[in-house]
DNA sequence: TTCATTGCAAAGTTTTTGCATCTTT
DNA sequence: AAAGATGCAAAAACTTTGCAATGAA
């Protein structure tokens, strides 16, 4: 699932960053992809990024996963249907396997369609509940 | 539930964003707010209504909703636990009264401790699905 | 009269785009 | 050699902030 035609070239940068998102345990954003690739390579701007992550997402190979305060971060396609939990206090996101969404379309309105459905689930990670050591909650950049 | 105590002074600008949010049927994000308000008013510019909604999602009056694509709009608090619906043609946030979420615990790691969920239906709202008139997929100016 | 609040414009942030240069094919 | 891709810097788009003027109490 690798070595997927999207462009028309094979650079560096792009199989970088396609190798970054195979390896990767969760969904990244777009610095950490930055700080991640310039690890592995000297060169690679961040106008590259955004750039990649547009043709790979467009391509399907990665989808992108919003998070509650708006914060859009990418994943690789291959990994089956599930979810995202995420820390309150660390921000970081977690896949969560099972699927406890049911839809009861005869809920909804009449006339719509249910396509997809995206949940996030909001709490403290095992690290952050643990009593002992109760770091304060921190917010990134935006917003 | 009006004239909540927020902030200290009641102005004529606060007062119509409280009652935009009142009558609202669903969230709303910045601009919409901001055409609404200065329909009421001649005089509101997009500061004071960053700030107010700052204030009225302190002050616990409204909750933030983020949108699949990012975008983070408001609605009243005082509507009961319910979750959204986006179509993905006109981008229109319809609520959705059921709760089809059963989080089973045990499908999380050990430790994590959920405390809220976020889920959002995509799809095409009854307008939308109406085989007739299929209008193209439009972006708002993000992303 | 006092001081919270506002509008405007400047300053920050984040993302996109233009372009000359570099690379893959 | 041709044309896609990159890096850099400029341009957009979106939010926040500084400040003098306004207006609620």
């Amino acid at each position: 699932m690798n070595t997927v035609k999207l462009g028309q070239r094979n650079t560096r940068q792009r199989e970088i960053l396609q190798q970054i998102f195979a390896q990767a345990p969760g969904p990244l954003g777009v610095k950490r992809l930055l700080d991640l690739a310039q690890a592995e390579i000297g060169k690679i701007g961040i106008a590259t990024v955004y750039r990649t992550v547009r043709l790979l997402e467009e391509s399907k190979e990665i989808r992108p996963v919003t998070l509650p305060d708006g914060e859009i971060q990418w994943e690789s396609s291959d990994r089956g249907h599930h979810h995202h939990f995420v820390c309150r206090a660390c921000t970081t996101v977690t896949d969560f396997a099972g699927c406890p969404v049911h839809v009861h379309t005869d809920s909804l309105p009449q006339g719509f369609c249910v396509e997809s459905h995206e949940l996030t689930l909001v709490g403290l990670c095992s690290k952050c509940s643990a009593p002992a050591s109760s770091k304060a909650p921190a917010r990134k950049g935006k917003r």
